[in-house]
DNA sequence: GTTTAAATTAAACGATTGTTTAATTTTGCA
DNA sequence: TGCAAAATTAAACAATCGTTTAATTTAAAC
């Protein structure tokens, strides 16, 4: 991909993030990332085909830097590999703010089946992670909340619920700027949903 | 509002959780509503205002419910009352299945700051009757975690994550009709809230 | 039964949509 | 330098968008 298909990626995203996919025009895109509007569909086909791009871009993007995070080590516990998986997790989905929340929107989009594969390759990929994370305290009866999809459901979940409901939020936390609210994710956030977890699995009840 | 505005906002209301308010067309709702196309202006005024009223109409119904739900009790403990709060909230919501997910969805489009003092009262009211459920945990001192913000992103965030990952939670979960998925949330989904956010009040570390 | 207002319709409005065309410019290689 | 391929452009394409118009039908009030 060269400079000018980068470019096009960047700010298509940014513009989908904010107004949705629908919502946004092929020319505000080009204007954005100040190309002319045939270098769109010359460069991607379509504006789906775009969308699919910025799709499989981003979601490789995240699986290498997930990957790089080297979660597993054998000198660590049950309860570490879990709080490693979850603070590199939301560290990695937020090198993109919204990210998160314009997969899962367009994503999930019933009439735009099209795109999903690749996303449920994604979440499959998710899934399968956590999955490993939490095998280790299911074997050494460390762990006995087993369930991973509602676990899974409450760590997406409430992240996501922080990128949905950012303008209430940064209401309530009095956060005014986006990189103190970023930062109150990549660590408060991040805490919370370790600490919830963490008490769910631990519960013996 | 008159039998042909209410099937007016019915039909509207299902094809823009299906395809979100800027994939769907004024030609849709008309066809699918069956009324012609000029009466959705002559009623509501314009799309957005149509949008504006399913908001309202749908949230008022919300509250209706809501504060019909009786949740306070004294007899209650604080935990009875936490218990009730969520199912009867997921309850609620899911009267309308994917309602919550659309209105987070729209509510949260950052161009569309329109339709947002509707439903940041909405979040709002939310917010406020949370406090008021763990209000008398903490103050007997049998609620140890003291954050409703964090306790509120979860419980939203998990319902949401149901609505919004239901393609892959279905194949997951092997449900193949939505009456089954929506039993599963309100059975399944429920408790795993309810418990999951019970223990991280109990816990005293 | 007449009158007045409300409801409903088909048609047209201009603006915007995603995409394609055909012409021109730039680039990289022989 | 000359040439073929790639990149870039402005313009036009038909289709669809939300909205309005003006004419007609239905309903309600007197």
């Amino acid at each position: 991909m060269n400079e000018k298909q980068l470019e096009i990626i960047h700010h298509a995203e940014k513009l989908f993030v904010k107004s949705g996919f629908d919502g946004t025009s092929i020319r505000d895109i080009a204007k954005e990332a100040n190309v002319n509007i045939a270098m769109i569909s010359y460069y991607f086909g379509s504006k789906e085909k775009l969308l699919e791009a910025i799709f499989t871009y981003k979601i490789d993007l995240f699986y290498a830097k997930m990957e790089a995070g080297n979660i597993f080590t054998d000198a660590d516990s049950a309860l570490q590999t879990l709080e490693k998986y979850i603070k590199h997790f939301i560290k990695t989905m937020n090198i993109n703010p919204g990210l998160f929340q314009f997969l899962s929107i367009e994503g999930g989009i019933k009439k735009r089946l099209m795109v999903s594969p690749t996303f449920l390759k994604f979440k499959e990929y998710n899934f399968v992670l956590l999955k490993k994370v939490l095998e280790k305290g299911f074997n050494n009866g460390s762990f006995f909340y087993n369930d991973p999809i509602l676990i899974s459901a409450t760590i997406n979940g409430t992240f996501l619920n922080f990128q949905m409901n950012q303008v209430f939020l940064r209401q309530q936390l009095n956060i005014t700027s986006s990189e103190e609210y970023n930062n109150y994710i990549e660590n408060h956030l991040s805490n919370h949903i370790f600490k919830t977890i963490k008490v769910l699995l631990l519960n013996e009840e």
